[in-house]
Order: C-alpha cells, then structure tokens, then sequence
DNA sequence: CTCCGGTATA
DNA sequence: TATACCGGAG
C-alpha cells in the first residue's frame, strides 16, 4: 500500500470517527478500569447491549476495589444475559489478584495484560490502545471484515496466512499519534458501516480505496465460514417446593453457565421420557426419590451449536424431607418465588422462572 | 431458526 | 488447529 494510500485512509477514517461515533459511556473519561469491562463485555458481544450492561456495572461496581470486595454472586449477576460467565469470574479474580498486590488498576503492559485470565491478544491491545493511547494494532471480528474487503481478500479467515496478511495490514494502517481514535474509529466503521449484511458503502469514508467495492465482490467479503449445524439437545428439570419455598443449586464453576444457578435436571437418555428424566436427575443429583412431577412447561433455547429443549416439571417435597446431597452442584438455595429474580439463571431457566413468576 | 463474536484449552 | 463457551437481534 502507497503511503499516499495509508495517510488517506487514517485521515478518512478519524474524520469519519470524529463526526459519527456512538457516544459510549467509557468514552467520556476513557479510565483504564472502564476500557477494561467495556472491552471484556465486548468480547462476543455487541456493543449496544455492552452499553446498558456497563452501566449498571459501574453503578454497583465503581473500581476495582469495589470488584474485588464484592461477592462473586453479585457479579454474576450483574453479568446475567451477557452469556460466557467465566468472563465475568475471570474480571472478578483479576480484581482480587490486582488488588492483593496493591495494584490500584489495570497495568498498561501488554504482557502483563496477557497474563490476566480472560485478556487475550485482542483485549490486550484494544485496552492499550484505547485506554491508555499506546500504538497496539489489534484485530478483531470487525476490523477482519473491513481489511477483507478493503484488500478484497479472497481466503478464509481462519488460515494462518490470512491472519498474517491482516496483521500486517493493521500494523501498516495504525496511525500511531493516535491509536486511541484510530484503532477504535476502525471497529465502528465495521460496527456501523461496513457491516456483516449489507454494509453501507454509499456512506463509506474509504469506499475510494476499497478493492471489493471496486471488484464487487463485498457481499463475498469475508468469505463466508462454514458454520457447524445444530445438535438436538432434550433436557428434563424440576422446580421442587418444600412449603412456599423452591430449591435451586449453583452450577459447579468450570461447567458451562458456571456458577449460575438452576433447578435440578439434566439430559435426557436414549429414549428417556422427559418426566423419567426429570425424576432420574433429581434423584442423581439431590438424591430425593419424587414420587409424582407435574408437567410445568417446555422452553428452547439456543447456543453454541445445540438447540436445547428443556422440559419443566414442578414437584412438592414433604417439609421434613432429609437435606439434598449435591452431586452437580455446589450449593443449594430455599427460595420464595418472589426472590428468585434475585439469582443469575442461565437463558433457558430464567424462562422458567418467568413463567413461574407470572 | 440463523447469525454474530474473543479466549482458553485440548 | 479445532472445539467449547452464550444470548438476543433479526
Ligand atoms: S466500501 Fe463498503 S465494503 Fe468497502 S470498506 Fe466501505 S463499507 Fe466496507
């Protein structure tokens, strides 16, 4: 790429930056400790719903220190909905370790950032960059498919040859007097001009330069990715009442939704009926023998590459039945209904809920 | 129901 | 290098 070529697109694109960003809570003060959640929200997630949930975080959570006195159940549920709770757990551990070792925020170092969990090379130059105004290239999903078509790559993201290739250009086009703006300018013009459907190439800064306009091949650019196809998942739980109260158990920490709460159940075996599975996994997994479960109601979800079909059963357990032994679980909660909401619930259980609670 | 998106781990 | 992790918008 020209020089002429490189200055022009930096000069465009912070031009473009500068008239037409969101204005986003953490880009008032741009404080390390606000870089950093905003950035681990972002990771998988939109910014738009990162916004709302940020906000609310800030408010229960002001700095770090206030992160590393709360309670991970507090976290957790500041984070639920947000999806890849490990996230929320990994901040919540980096603010304990930073904090133990009389760190007052974030370090500006990009191995130092690396080493924390959840932080990764992407996060780690997205927070060096941002916050702290230092000269990171970084890549992500957006800036990916803005080079793809501004290079008009035709090989797959995913090969190490492309990546390289998309390195190097980062690395070419980072305006370094102002990483900040450039690097977070880049990501919004993929958030909301060249985006994954129907990119607005009329409202484009850098439409001049840009080789799949010119070749028309956007619509081709990023060259689409195979996506694996969906498992079906059947799944069996029940909400057991003991008087006016409902038994929930928080999820072991390293399972998936770890360390959010739900009702006892599980998958469902070969040619299990839904109500057979519902009293085996509460057996298996509080050791109570139900003698009856009453069909509730069936919700699906989504994720990853599963489609979950979760079958809600409700029972009654005598007020003198013995203590739950947890086999899948690492504490177990008497809940009133009206308190439930006060738990985090993985997407499919907090459907459940809602239906309870109305 | 498809689509979108970083990190950790095997 | 492949796969697991998530939820909501559209
Ligand atoms: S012209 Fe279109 S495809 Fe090219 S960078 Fe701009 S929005 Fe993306």
């Amino acid at each position: 790429m020209h020089p002429h070529t490189v200055n022009e697109i930096r000069n465009r694109l912070l031009a473009w930056f500068a008239q037409y960003q969101r204005p986003l809570p953490w880009r008032t003060t741009y404080r390390p400790y606000h870089v950093w959640i905003a950035e681990i929200m972002g990771q998988q997630t939109q910014m738009e719903r990162v916004a709302m949930y940020f906000l609310r975080w800030i408010e229960q959570f002001p700095d770090l220190a206030a992160v590393a006195a709360a309670p991970e159940q507090k976290i957790l549920k500041a984070w639920e909905g947000l999806g890849y709770y490990t996230r929320a757990r990994n901040i919540h551990r980096t603010a304990l370790h930073l904090v133990d070792n009389g760190a007052m925020d974030i370090p500006a170092d990009y191995q130092q950032l690396l080493a924390l969990p959840g932080i990764g090379p992407y996060t780690a130059a997205a927070i060096l960059s941002i916050a702290f105004n230092q000269p990171y290239p970084l890549l992500d999903a957006n800036v990916e498919r803005v080079f793809s078509r501004l290079a008009d790559i035709d090989s797959p993201l995913k090969k190490a040859s492309t990546k390289k290739q998309l390195t190097a250009m980062a690395d070419t086009l980072l305006d370094r007097d102002q990483p900040r703006q450039f690097n977070q300018a880049l990501m919004e013009l993929g958030a909301l001009i060249c985006t994954p459907k129907r990119p607005a190439c009329i409202s484009c800064p850098l439409q001049v330069y840009c080789r799949a306009y010119q070749a028309d091949t956007v619509a081709y650019r990023p060259l689409p990715i195979a996506r694996d196809k969906k498992t079906d998942i059947l799944m069996a739980c029940g909400v057991l009442y003991k008087e006016d109260r409902i038994f929930i158990q928080q999820r072991l920490p390293d399972d998936i939704w770890g360390g959010l709460w739900e009702f006892p159940g599980g998958q469902l075996k070969e040619s299990e009926t839904p109500l057979h599975g519902a009293l085996r996994e509460i057996h298996e997994e509080t050791g109570w023998l139900l003698e009856r479960l009453d069909v509730l109601a069936t919700v699906t979800h989504y994720y990853t590459r599963y489609r979950v079909t979760l079958h809600g059963f409700y029972g009654t357990l005598h007020p003198s039945c013995p203590e739950p032994i947890l086999t899948a679980a690492s504490q177990y909660a008497w809940v009133p209904l009206n308190q439930l909401h006060q738990y985090p619930f993985p997407a499919g259980h907090r459907q459940l809920v809602h239906i309870l609670c109305s």
